[in-house]
RNA sequence: GAGGCUGUAGCUCAGUUGGUUAGAGCAUCAGAUUGUGGUUCUGAGGGUCGAGGGUUCGAAACCCUUCAGCCUCCCCA
């Protein structure tokens, strides 16, 4: 049999997995200095906690799990399963019968899940961060898995935009960190419902704000393609046309779009929460990571239709990377109301770290050190010799060098080619001769110099790198 | 959900209009070299040509079916 894994999923090599925990480290330590508190929760969920959350195709992207026990059940029963796999098979997608459960499919609606369960234990705000993999059925393709990463922070029980401020800030400060060029896009829901306001189409909000989307991609000649075929008039084309033709600085944008959006409440209050998030934004972040911009962009959109305010989107600018999103996410108020806790409002951005890993590949931004594994090969020569090279190894991990021994006393040559293929930096010699000496002979592998020194020589020599 | 491309050694791929026993590089193992790696050189092992059916004197190649993988659109991270 030819072994194989799933479709849209990955081994990860020693080197990689280190290079993926180089990122989770950055982003940890910066998720803990903002006070986020790190949280986990079940790689399986309910599956009613899940549908009906993230749209009809959502739904049909969800990884259901059979329940267990279909096997070694009754004629009666199984005559009852066949009719339901008929329902697995039609829209809803599912059949209690036959899947309860399903692979969390993102990070926030198990922690919205989470704070209801938890809310009477937990010191509202609550801010966690999250950083597990999730599954989707979708159909895999360059940069797109069935098992992903997804690296989350959120704030909830607090509506100020100090919030958003800061995960912008948050933004900036990891992507300065990792050493990504980015520009941060924010834009606001509210800002989008004015806009559809003005356009005449106040109940057209999403299929104005997906066309919009594509702006990048296909252009605003596209885009206007596409309102036309969703139903948008001539005349609503053409005021949307004004307001995207709007530049300039952010507070130059804010300023031209409220006089367009004076007739629209929402608009109004998104040009608001705009300029609020960007003052605290400008407090908090200032001398930290003051170079990434951070843009106002009407034509921003984002899929999900659970945000209702201040949304944000990260791309990264470097000429050379043609990359989607790297990191979005935005303010969803009643998110818990889902499942019946009312009033609480949220605030969370996201890190998609399997983009953020191709970025940093492509413009090999990964620290040198980060790649490598054990210092140190001590060789098997055997013997009594054996037992000295134990005692040495012995005595480099009590001196905190990360070591290890070639277990077999195999072939001189074959040894060194395993250390050479490691990428060891030290090979240590515990042959007749040093051991006679009560001596090591320590090989450089990067300079291929050698020399025969004390034990506890050769140990502050290997402690000092 | 729609469309395109590719399946040949462990890996990356050649393989001419269909024609003897299907090749190369890398990797592996052995030797040159029993205390010195990366570079060489020599040799060896390794194949149901994705699977099933068809056309043909003859199929890795052509046709059909099927499975798998990759990619684009949709949507998303």
């Amino acid at each position: 049999m030819k072994p194989s894994i799933p479709q849209g999923t990955r081994d990860f090599s020693p080197e990689v997995v280190r290079k993926r925990q180089y990122i989770f480290d950055t982003l940890r330590s910066i998720f803990e200095l903002y006070g986020f508190q790190p949280l986990e929760t079940p790689a399986m969920e309910n599956l009613t906690t899940l549908t009906g959350k993230y749209g009809e195709e959502g739904d049909r992207l969800i990884f259901k799990i059979l329940n267990n026990g279909l096997h070694a059940q009754n004629d009666d029963y199984k005559a009852k399963m066949n009719d339901e796999w008929a329902k697995v098979l039609s829209k809803p997608y599912s059949s209690p019968v036959v899947t309860e459960r399903a692979l969390r499919y993102d990070l926030t609606i198990p922690f919205a899940r989470y704070v209801v369960m938890h809310h009477h234990e937990l010191a509202l705000p609550f801010r966690r961060y999250q950083m597990q993999p999730v599954w989707r059925a979708d159909r895999p393709q360059k940069g797109r898995y069935r098992e992903f990463w997804q690296c989350d922070a959120d704030v909830v029980g607090s509506t100020s935009l100090i919030n958003e401020a800061e995960l912008l800030c948050i933004y900036s400060q990891a992507f300065g960190k990792l050493g990504v060029p980015v520009a941060i896009k924010v834009n606001s829901r509210k800002l989008l419902q004015g806009m559809s306001e003005i356009c005449g189409h106040p109940d057209l909000m999403t299929d104005i704000t997906i066309a919009l989307d594509k702006l990048d991609k296909i252009g605003w000649d596209g885009v206007a393609k596409e309102l036309t075929a969703r139903g948008i008039s001539e005349e609503g084309i053409g005021r949307l046309k004004d307001v995207i033709a709007i530049s300039g600085s952010n507070d130059e944008q804010l300023a031209a779009l409220a006089g367009i959006m004076s007739g629209s409440e929402a608009g109004m209050a998104g040009i608001a929460e705009l300029q609020h998030t960007l003052s605290y934004y400008s407090t908090l972040c200032s001398g930290v990571n003051a170079d990434v911009a951070v843009q106002v962009d009407i034509s921003l959109a984002r899929g999900l239709n659970y945000y209702t305010g201040v949304i944000v989107e990260v791309v990264c600018t470097h000429p050379d990377v043609k990359m989607g999103s790297i990191g979005g996410g935005g303010r969803y108020d009643d998110l818990t109301g889902l499942f019946g806790l009312k009033g609480l409002s949220g605030v969370g951005v996201s890190f998609g770290i399997d983009r953020i890993y191709d970025v940093l590949e492509e413009l090999n931004l990964f620290p040198q050190q980060v790649a490598q594994g054990a210092d140190v090969l001590i060789l098997n020569f055997g013997g009594d010799n054996e037992r000295y090279a134990l005692d040495v190894l012995r005595r480099c991990r009590e001196n905190g060098i990360a070591a290890e021994i070639y277990p077999e006393a195999v072939k001189f040559d074959k040894q060194m080619k395993y250390a050479n293929k490691r990428s060891i930096k030290y090979v240590l010699l515990p042959g007749d001769d040093e051991r006679a000496a009560g001596k090591i002979s320590v090989k450089n592998f990067e300079t291929g110099k050698q020399e025969l020194v004390d034990v506890t020589a050769a140990i502050s020599m290997l402690q000092s790198g």
